[in-house]
DNA sequence: CGGCCTACTGCAACTCGTTCGCAATAGCGT
DNA sequence: ACGCTATTGCGAACGAGTTGCAGTAGGCCG
């Protein structure tokens, strides 16, 4: 349904609209700065953003425009190394990769992930919701590091 | 060789020595409070229960505290949901099982983890370090959310 | 066992991401 | 176009985490 691997397709005014929200100007500001995006990024970096295609928003209403879409199911927030990180909503089966030398996150799907639920529903009580791996180490793009 | 699931048996002493640096109250109190709880714990309430201990060990020093035994690798820092929190270290073939009702914190062996990373190292050309796997849902000691 | 060197601590001020209250503004239904 | 009110911008407040500095205490050496 999509071009890019991400739904970014999601409309943003229906998806405002049907649930009595307006559609604003920082909201769409915000939605266009992530969407280009795709991928993770900080508050600040996407206040930094936003700001450069209108200085006028404020960093408060960027943070709510965050808050509003996490709870519509537009965005996911998650919290890596020291910041929160903000993207837009993907299946989970998708897992993150993270560099520890360039700060890269990449997207990996694997059947493990659903796998991995059915165990858990499977072998414990607990029912399990979202499932959010994420895995550190070295991209092929970075250097191996010198043997001590 | 310990009564618990953790590795508590780590003598904190031994590896502080080995590593030149001094065993020290504040130290030894910010250990004996991670072990004890050996579960996920947030800087903040770990603050507050080592001054339950001894009032006098200033918050700062629990932050280096915590910062130095991340650095030995005695402790792991992730980042789930609004905060920060800190756990003995342990293999991480354990996934979390954060209960959404009651915040509780499980842990769960699964060799689908090993798995993951063999996979990862076939199929991408990233090198997997740490795997951190954290599952969102409703553990079994609490009620199912009545249907809407 | 006592003294010295310096790693470590307590304190307090500071940074910075994030939130909140409130008056002004701008969606949008009519 | 008009008016109701959700939403914004602003600035102040908040809280976690950090840092510099002077005093304290760990532990090595004699």
């Amino acid at each position: 349904m999509v071009s890019s691997a991400y739904p970014v397709g999601v409309d943003l005014e229906v998806e405002l609209r049907t649930h009595g929200y307006r559609v604003t100007t920082a909201r769409r500001v915000v939605w266009e700065v992530l969407s280009a995006a795709g991928d993770h990024l900080t508050a600040p970096s996407i206040t930094s953003r936003v700001h450069a295609v209108d200085p006028s928003i404020n960093g408060a209403s960027v943070y709510r425009a965050l808050t509003l879409f996490a709870e519509l199911g537009l965005v996911r927030e998650s919290r890596y190394e020291d910041a929160s990180t903000w993207e837009p909503f993907h299946d989970d089966a998708a897992i993150h990769l993270v560099c520890s030398e360039c700060g890269q996150v990449m997207h990996h799907n694997t059947e493990l992930v659903p796998r991995l639920r059915r165990a858990i529903q499977v072998t414990t009580d607990f029912a399990p919701d979202e499932i959010d791996v994420r895995v550190s180490g070295r991209c092929g793009h970075c250097p191996a590091e010198s043997p001590a």
